[in-house]
DNA sequence: TTGAAAGCGCTAACAG
DNA sequence: CTGTTAGCGCTTTCAA
């Protein structure tokens, strides 16, 4: 049998449709005709169908989210964030992985137009700017997150973290910690990667260290991870600066680096030290001291800035939080 | 200015709204047509509503997914499985967190229902099977993953792991790794706990060991696990047995087991050996012994199954996988 | 091959 | 307070 629709539902109540959608809708009826409408949606087993409203609408509750990979610590925990302003304000989330591949982002973005989201949030790169710039314009709420947003569009917000300040917080623990010869490790050409390098630099420089280029890697993938750190080993040594502190710029090369560092019979913190951004579970357990981002609060104010429904343009820096453990050989007294 | 309509479509490009639908599905039209109305698509950067084509079709081209606790480590990969068949297939995926508050789940399932979902996954426990069955008898596939369906009724399937064998695989490593003595924590009075623990008493059963019931104990979260272990540990001692491995049946709780153990003091393996369900990154750093449930594919067969548009149910059951790692005091030769 | 017209399920004016 | 009526943007017969 076919779904009972708002017709059937007027005809079992003996009302028009206009009533059954002012009684769906919790408009003003008598109380009467509003117990015999839900009392033929109960018999009827009626479920109104959202996207005839959203047609009305010209939009959908749903926000939409278009996610770099899902398994790094920083998008699940945003995602987390995302889902609860969602459900708490009776929207959905729709959601899309890009499994880190550039030419998927946009054909994202745009299913998403399609679908009429009510708002967009995005992980993306700067390959959808124009196509985001456009949807902003058109009206509907985009959030690009963990990056700032690249003009001042209405409608048009973002939310980032300051990868400057990330990196001053870990040049400086570095340096109380007495480290003097720091490698990096990196996620590849994004601008928060380049901040962070820059913040890590700048601070390191006023203490008359210097970050050389050849110590600093990319690696995409935690695959790259034994590669690069090659390079940087090498490269320090031919320059009689032997590396007494590697740093990981995101999340997903942690548990690698660990392991290599492992696997080479490096003992952490005495042979090396280990600092990494965004806190996990494992962190704790394991002592690796972190810098950390507020990612389940950007997921909620994200989601917030779209529930909200504010024009104007709004961009919101989150401050970095270090969390000390023993990965860089702390001592006694902490430095938070 | 308002979104491009089909209608202006129509109008720039002089032909009717049925043509230039026509051409936006790819139907047969003259290539001349054909063209002009692309180039009108172009012009009047019209993008299609999906919305609108749902209403016709009676459904939209979203697979609803309910998940209990994106926090876990399964219901992550299944997630991402599923994301994998929903992109390839150009479909949408519609995702809601319940935050294991069962209330919500009821609530979530009318909500995927109301936006005429294509097919539904869903993770929850048995508080939905009504509202579950349904809808699937109303002709929108339903895939319960982790748990049997609870009938045979058209359109409702299920893939599980088979829990039983899960727990005889656990035990049987353990018995090989000449453990005695045998604490359990689970996740609660879910199916797959119980199952997982019927497996692991029968086959001890096999060996002469007995699973008793003061040593099996339920931490629903990370913070009850000290209180549980402290339990076992007590009971078992009364008895004069004292524990020589600690088994997590649900994925959720092995960090803040091998946390709690560390903090007492208790070398893995040497003094104590952990197994756990569910292979996560940090595992193999760690050298923690697991069965892994296949999630990922798991994600991709749910996904498929609501794809493939057979009504007719299907149970699937995933055989679980022993990663022999080092937390059993596992000798040189492996199991495996 | 194309157009006219009806209608998917619902909402919102506008009368009454 | 309630019914009538005209759409929302799109698809699909049915003729031409």
């Amino acid at each position: 049998m076919p779904r009972a629709t708002i017709n059937d539902v007027a005809t079992a109540a003996n009302v028009s449709t206009a009533t059954v959608s002012r009684v769906l809708n919790g408009h003003k009826v008598t109380s009467s005709t509003s117990d015999r409408v839900w009392a033929a949606v109960g018999t009827l087993d009626y479920t109104p169908n959202a996207l005839t409203r959203g047609v009305f609408a010209g939009r959908s509750n749903t926000i939409g989210v278009i996610i770099r990979d899902l398994n790094s610590p920083f998008y699940l925990e945003l995602m987390r964030g995302i889902d609860k302003v969602a459900t708490h304000d009776r929207s959905l989330v729709m959601f899309a992985n890009t499994f880190n591949q550039i030419e998927r982002e946009a054909a994202h973005v745009q299913t998403m137009d399609e679908q009429r989201v009510r708002g967009l949030i995005l992980t993306t790169g700067p390959s959808t700017d124009d196509r985001t710039k456009h949807f902003a314009e058109r009206g509907t709420p985009c959030v690009i997150v963990a990056r700032k947003a690249p003009d001042l569009v209405p409608n048009l917000h973002s939310i980032a973290l300051d990868n400057h300040e990330a990196g001053r917080l870990i040049a400086t623990h570095l340096i109380e910690c007495g480290k003097k010869s720091i490698g990096v490790l990196h996620g590849g050409s994004r601008t928060s990667q380049s901040e962070r390098i820059d913040g890590l630099r700048e601070t390191l420089a006023e203490y008359d260290l210097t970050l050389h280029d050849d110590v600093v890697h990319v690696a995409e993938s935690g695959n790259d991870v034994s590669v690069a750190l090659d390079e940087i080993f090498t490269n320090a040594r031919a320059v009689g600066r032997p590396i007494d502190t590697i740093v990981c710029l995101t999340g997903l090369l942690t548990t690698r680096t660990y392991e290599v560092l492992n696997e080479r019979g490096c003992h952490i913190p005495e042979d090396i030290a280990l600092i990494a951004m965004d806190d996990f579970p494992w962190a704790k357990t394991l002592g690796i001291t972190v810098v950390a981002q507020p990612s389940f609060d950007m997921g909620v104010e994200a989601a917030t800035l779209i529930t909200n429904g504010n024009d104007h343009p709004q961009h919101i820096v989150k401050n970095p939080r270090l969390v000390v453990r023993q990965s860089c050989g702390e001592s006694e007294e902490p430095t938070e």
